[in-house]
DNA sequence: GTGAAAGCGCTAACAA
DNA sequence: TTGTTAGCGCTTTCAC
């Protein structure tokens, strides 16, 4: 049988009571008491059982985090930034996945309803989550780690899809390229608008035309077919910049079949920076989204605010950084 | 305030053990009854407290899983294995990572004896975890996800080494190839042992020398230095079998550095198939490790144990696939 | 400084 | 078939 507080308070021979304020440090007990009490808790190994504390202070001191799922090349990340952040203040991190479809979601949101976790973390979610309208009403704490920006009223953590892109940008005019092509992904996302806006900027200010634009699969074959068919048309471009690394892998794979060199002839810029941009032939130069340090932010700002804080009422910016290799050096 | 079964119950005109009943689908209740309490519990949108139903039963219907880090590229594959099997039978997952070292373990070990979860799940424990022989005597259930076969004295999922490296060898000799080099890891892992010796046997078996075996890190650095010295004291070879992915893309930059043609000089086999393998120049020849299904077969394992079964006695091996890409044809 | 007692929201005997 | 009564293991007033 476990050993619970009562044991260890007739044990120690003083109530329920004092144990408990020994056990949360509440200073209102006599020093010898506190001793004699600790002895006891050593002695027996008693921990408190986290269920029933839970029920007692209406908190579980744990985290509800919601992801779309766990096999992308960066969800490892960002969720090792939620996890060490959690258990740096003692929450526990209850994991779930939407990759089971409606009925995950429906188990989910019995989690939620159930009261099973204090806060919530929305790992991008995808768009027409209509439930999360509820959510929102509901006050409960909720913060969206979300690239696209696409879910306005949640305190949320991004990334600088802008600035990043335009980093990019001014590395390829700095190293003498004029006519790049941007593949990005449908143009209904948030983040492809930035991408490609902040990406033009730094061209049509140094008084290059527009650059050419190109939606395509964010996908290695995606990538694969936009360039072979910008080839195939006879389209001028001395770079390619891509709105994820797959997609730059892809390119950077067609044009290797065309015999073209990268970068003498064709410089390649990515996004997002996985394990894998630093591996293909020959490696991405790549704007890296900074996926852990996402995760740290968004567990920061729900621990704060079940602490007591307030939400910040504009979204989080993690800055990304541009990553040279050398397929634009 | 939340909507308890008390507030149901008094809705509903019955008494708390009737809504329970209805909740828990037990049949004693009469049907009208039954309906009158679901239309109150619908119009009430009212959803038990997870927290007070485990107090209540002594079970949480959750399951943690202890993962030694998230970044791993193959640890998001099993853990969305695990995730789908839990998630199906309405279990929750708690996650937890030793990435914060022995203050990660304090917090878990915590959480298993405050009752937080009904099982555990751990990944790839590293091998001197001695708390865990701790948990072996305390009869918690526990499934252990161990490629290395470390942990004797656990139920637990592991992949078949010894016959994916039969598998790699019999590909090579059925090539054509009959003066390999093994790089693996330190000896002492139990995989490296089962990888080495099952790659020997087909060469043995038909005759050839016991292949040449070099240790080495097994990253995409070890890799490279390995081969690098292995060129420069002109040890000849016609393929290099590696037991991780990382390191045969290391062998792979060495070769391409050393003008030495993939596959037609040197064909190259890996393990584990992670995202990288299929990106290589040329694309990896590897021998595919089951991570989802080890993760799911895990979580089925320990299910079937919350629910009654016994652990099985031996490991359950899921097997390994040989995938062939350019580097070995 | 300490204890008694009343919950937290639910399940599970035991009666009726 | 249903209600009553105890808990599950803890926190938290409120007295003393």
């Amino acid at each position: 049988m476990r050993v619970t507080i009562a044991d260890v308070a007739r044990r120690a021979r003083v109530s329920k009571a004092t144990v408990s304020r020994v056990l949360n440090n509440r200073g209102e007990v006599d020093a010898g008491t506190a001793v004699r009490v600790r002895e006891v808790i050593a002695a027996t190994g008693y921990t408190p059982s986290a269920g029933a504390v839970g029920l007692a202070r209406g908190r579980t001191q744990t985290v509800g985090v919601l992801v779309p799922h766990l096999t992308c090349p960066w969800m490892g990340d960002v969720l090792q930034g939620v996890s060490d952040v959690l258990e740096a203040h003692g929450y526990g991190l209850l994991l779930h996945t939407m990759n089971r479809g409606a009925d995950s979601l429906t188990q989910f949101t019995r989690h939620v309803s159930g009261n099973a976790f204090d806060g919530l973390l929305l790992v991008e979610p995808p768009d027409p989550l209509s439930y999360l309208t509820g959510l929102r009403e509901s006050s409960f704490p909720v913060v969206v780690v979300d690239d696209h920006g696409d879910h306005p009223g949640f305190p949320s953590v991004a990334t600088s899809n802008r600035a990043g892109a335009t980093a990019a940008a001014t590395h390829l005019l700095a190293t003498g390229r004029t006519r790049p092509v941007v593949i990005s992904g449908p143009a209904a996302l948030g983040c492809t608008r930035a991408r490609t806006e902040g990406f033009h900027t730094p061209f049509t200010a140094a008084g290059h035309p527009t650059p050419h634009h190109v939606e395509a699969d964010l996908t290695r074959t995606g990538g694969h077919a936009a360039t072979t068919a910008l080839l195939a048309e006879n389209h001028e471009f001395d770079s390619v910049f891509t709105h994820n690394d797959l997609t730059a892998a892809g390119v950077l794979d067609a044009l290797h079949e065309a015999h073209i060199d990268v970068p003498t002839q064709v410089a390649v810029i990515g996004f997002d920076d996985i394990d894998l941009a630093a591996h293909t032939q020959p490696p991405l130069t790549t704007v890296r989204r900074p996926s852990r340090e996402m995760g740290e932010a968004a567990a920061t700002i729900l621990l704060a605010n079940l602490a007591g804080a307030p939400f910040p009422t504009t979204p989080e910016i993690i800055p990304t950084e541009l990553i040279i290799r050398a397929s634009a050096p």
